[in-house]
RNA sequence: UGGGGCGUAGCCAAGUGGUAAGGCAGCGGUUUUUGGUACCGCCAUUCCCAGGUUCGAAUCCUGGCGCCCCAG
């Protein structure tokens, strides 16, 4: 098993800690106080940033989200607790061009986007590292629970040490040039250890609720959200299944993703030939411009190849190598592994052939590899499409 | 208005005298810095309606209502 080994306090810049300045992105919740709490602590010369994502209005009140409203005043309160500067930075119409927009425009063509990975990869390690640069600082440090180690051939990702913890599969995105520039010292502690540090360091956010949702979305209607920005996406339709029978309608292709069950509201049917159907039944394709949904069985799910873009290969030499690679690969952020083999596909992207089928694969989604055995991250994809098992292939 | 069949939860559907299976859907929860999955829990004092027989009926009888099929 795995030890936690504490904070990575150790950021490995040249000569003495004192007068290295490291910015740290404060979002307000406890990893990241307690990350900028123990910078300031190793003597570090340490300046919180919090960014300012979107409208303080609606969203002010909301608990357990950042940057806006009432996680801006926490994270301020944090820094002043420390005793660090800190500065607040208007991100809105950066988050809204990088994330927002593209949330919408995805969920418009059919797909289910993961505005956490867009937000990592753009509004936070491009763009807010660069200020971080911009302000002379030599590494940006987040409160992260993923592991930065220095191999042979550079800076690694590596997974978390507490394996409930790991945020790897959100920050498979990061280039190895970011990597240079940042730091995760929560990578090798457990949670209950963070909040203990923040316990220890008088913090007031020792005990606030861990985030979760969508952070610009209020009351995990997201899917209002798109529809708000994009009117196009409450258009209705039908709900269609596999045999061709119409089952039912849809308030708007947005509400919906490739592997869904809950939500359909069909269900006791007959099949056309009059034979009950008592499976359950789960979206098997989003089709836009039809505004169809279209529903089948759960094999109808069966992915066996899983075609991958905008590749990021952090497995150093020269990307995938040509004749393949062995790897793991995490399709949702909350599955186990699983084995296959990584192929590029000449255009950027890969092809992941997968061992043994998967489920519920939806564009949009990132599909992140591992090494095959220990926890470095190589990288990872966005999931374009998947091909199904070959005829015969498909035993479950 | 000749014959036959059927009417059990939103849907599909067991149950032919002993006190309402199951599945789908739905709802709630667990898990989770996306969506979703998975898992757990809940979900008909009542069986189209009204009488009757019986210790006891969704199950038997009578009448009514409503569907479906065949025939014309």
């Amino acid at each position: 098993m795995t030890t936690f080994s504490g904070p990575d306090l150790d950021l490995g810049l040249p000569g003495p800690r004192g007068g290295r300045r490291v910015v740290v992105a404060m979002s307000g919740g406890v990893d990241s106080s307690v990350t900028a709490a123990l910078l300031k602590e190793a003597g570090y010369d340490v300046v919180g940033i919090t960014l300012q994502l979107y409208d303080h209005g609606a969203a002010t009140a909301r608990r357990g989200a950042c940057c806006a409203g009432a996680d801006i005043h926490d994270a301020r309160s944090a820094a002043e607790r420390i005793g660090i500067p800190h500065y607040v930075l208007d991100y809105e119409s950066r988050f809204r061009e990088s994330v927002v927009d593209d949330f919408a425009d995805s969920y418009l063509r059919g797909e289910t986007p993961i505005p956490c990975v867009r937000c990592n990869q753009t509004v936070k390690f491009r763009d807010l590292l660069a200020t971080a640069r911009d302000l002379g600082a030599e590494a940006l440090a987040t409160g992260h629970y993923v592991r930065r180690v220095v191999g042979a051939g550079g800076p690694e990702l590596h997974r978390a040490a507490d394996p409930g913890k790991d945020q790897s599969y959100f920050l498979f995105a990061t280039t190895p040039e970011q990597l240079a520039f940042l730091r995760f010292p929560l990578g090798g502690m457990d949670k209950d250890a963070t909040r203990a540090e923040a316990r220890r360091l008088g913090l007031a956010v020792q005990d606030k609720p861990d985030s979760q949702d969508i952070c610009f979305v209020p009351n995990g209607n997201y899917a209002e959200v798109v529809r708000r920005l994009r009117p196009g996406a409450a258009d209705p339709g039908d709900i269609v299944h596999l045999d061709g029978s119409v089952l039912g309608r849809h308030d708007g292709i947005v509400g919906y993703t490739v592997g869904q069950r809950r939500g359909l509201g069909v269900g006791g049917r007959r099949t056309p030939e009059g034979e009950p159907d008592t499976d359950p039944l789960y979206v098997v394709r989003l089709e836009p411009e039809a505004r169809r949904v279209v529903v089948g069985p759960r094999a109808a799910l069966a992915a066996a190849t899983v075609m991958a873009g905008e590749l990021n290969w952090l497995g150093g030499g020269d990307g995938i190598p040509a004749e393949g690679a062995r790897v793991q690969v995490k399709l949702r952020s909350t599955q186990a592994p699983a084995p296959a083999t990584v192929l590029p596909d000449g255009r950027g992207g890969a092809a992941i052939v997968l061992d043994a089928p998967q489920y519920g694969v939806s564009a949009g989604q990132a599909a992140v590899l591992y090494a095959e055995a220990g926890d470095r991250v190589l990288g990872g994809g966005w999931i374009r499409g998947a091909e199904a098992p070959a005829v015969g292939a498909a035993a479950e």
